[in-house]
RNA sequence: GGCCAAGUAGCUCAGUUGGUAGAGCAGCGGAUUGAAAAUCCGCGUGUCGGUGGUUCGAUUCCGCCCUUGGCCA
């Protein structure tokens, strides 16, 4: 029998956390950490990453797997995510896959195409030659090497169209060609998809703009000052990029006054919210929890009880 | 109390030599395949502070009133 497998989703501050770890406590529950920044060392607090103590109760993974310096990928994660919920249930465990990051969702879920990984040096020339020429230079570019993919890439996307030369010029199929390619791996064990939907978008705000503030208390700006100060990182790491470190990074570089980078901080964590919730929206199959945290709760372990009594022996 | 300036989208402001107005931000919707807490796309009706007048027509010109800020008493 194929592993079974719950999921916990949700925008950010929406309670997924606290619902996994309530789970965790009544069933044989491994949680996996599906979120692209609490994978970072040294970002706890901005990343609302579980406390020590939490962990020791409870298996966490995927949680300070790499250094702020270190670039991480969907494909990584669907890769090791895949594993761990192999070995979690060899244990006798199942596994729960927590987070808010949904192209890792989708990478674990539906698989990827077989392509190349990210070449750094690469993506240095390219940007170099940005520099000179512009993105829609680039973009004509790509229209010559692979104009399906071009069609579909917006010449303003510049992240994308540099992704779509680098798989070009690395040779072998372009993106497009591989795309026509089944995706490898698709999980195909029975899933459990718990989904905290806030019907709610101003209490959703409230609750983002509360907890940013707790951040602040709990020593936010301290933090990203240690990672300001390691001299090392800079706003062109995915890391620094992360909703509140980059608007506290750019107060500490002096370009605005702290309690302007605190509401841009919010801000940021509102849209955030926003694009997940398109995510969700499209998501299917999902199971959708009140947003009362305590019928959540109980609706959600009544789900997990049928779930595991339809997909266990 | 007098003089001056300002009052236009949720916010900051532009503009209309008189023909009922548009940017940035916010907000909303969408996309999303090795950077994804990233990146990108789309969406702009608002008594143009109120009221009276001039005018075919006023947000625009004039009078009065209100509000805010500054200067003078």
């Amino acid at each position: 029998m194929k592993p079974a497998l719950i999921v916990v989703i949700g925008p950010t501050a929406s309670g997924k956390s606290a619902l996994a770890v309530d789970l965790a406590r009544r069933w044989p529950v491994e949680l996996i950490s599906m979120d692209s920044a609490q994978i970072y060392r040294g970002m706890d607090i901005g990343t609302a990453k579980p406390p020590a103590s939490l962990r020791a109760e409870i298996p966490h993974h995927l949680i300070d797997i790499r250094d702020p310096a270190q670039a991480y990928s969907a494909a990584e994660f669907a890769a090791e995510a895949r594993q761990l919920c192999a070995q979690i249930d060899s244990r006798g465990r199942i596994p729960l896959l927590v987070g808010g990051t949904f192209l890792y969702l989708r990478a674990f879920l539906q698989g990827l195409h077989a392509l190349p990984g990210a070449d750094p040096q690469l993506r240095g020339q390219l940007e170099r030659e940005a520099a000179e020429q512009g993105w829609p230079q680039l973009h004509r570019r790509l229209a010559r090497r692979d104009p399906d993919s071009a069609r579909r890439i917006h010449p303003n996307d510049a992240q994308r169209i540099q992704r779509a030369l680098e798989i070009a010029e690395l040779g072998g199929a372009t993106r497009s060609e591989a795309w026509q390619a089944p995706r490898s791996e698709p999980w195909s064990g029975p899933v459990l998809k718990l989904c905290l939907l806030p019907e709610d978008r101003e209490q959703l705000r409230a609750q983002i703009a509360r907890r940013f503030a707790q951040m602040m208390e709990e020593g936010l700006l301290d933090e990203v000052k240690r990672l300001f100060e390691r001299g090392d990182l800079s706003l062109a790491l995915p890391s620094m990029r992360s909703v509140g470190y980059r608007q506290l990074w750019q107060h500490l570089q002096g370009q605005c006054p702290l309690d302007v980078a605190v509401e841009r901080a919010i801000i940021a964590t509102r849209q955030y919210a926003k694009r997940q919730m398109t995510w969700l929206r499209r998501e299917p199959g999902l199971t959708l929890l009140p947003q009362d945290a305590r019928e959540g709760v109980e609706q959600a372990r009544k789900h997990v009880e049928e779930f595991l009594a339809a997909s266990r022996p």
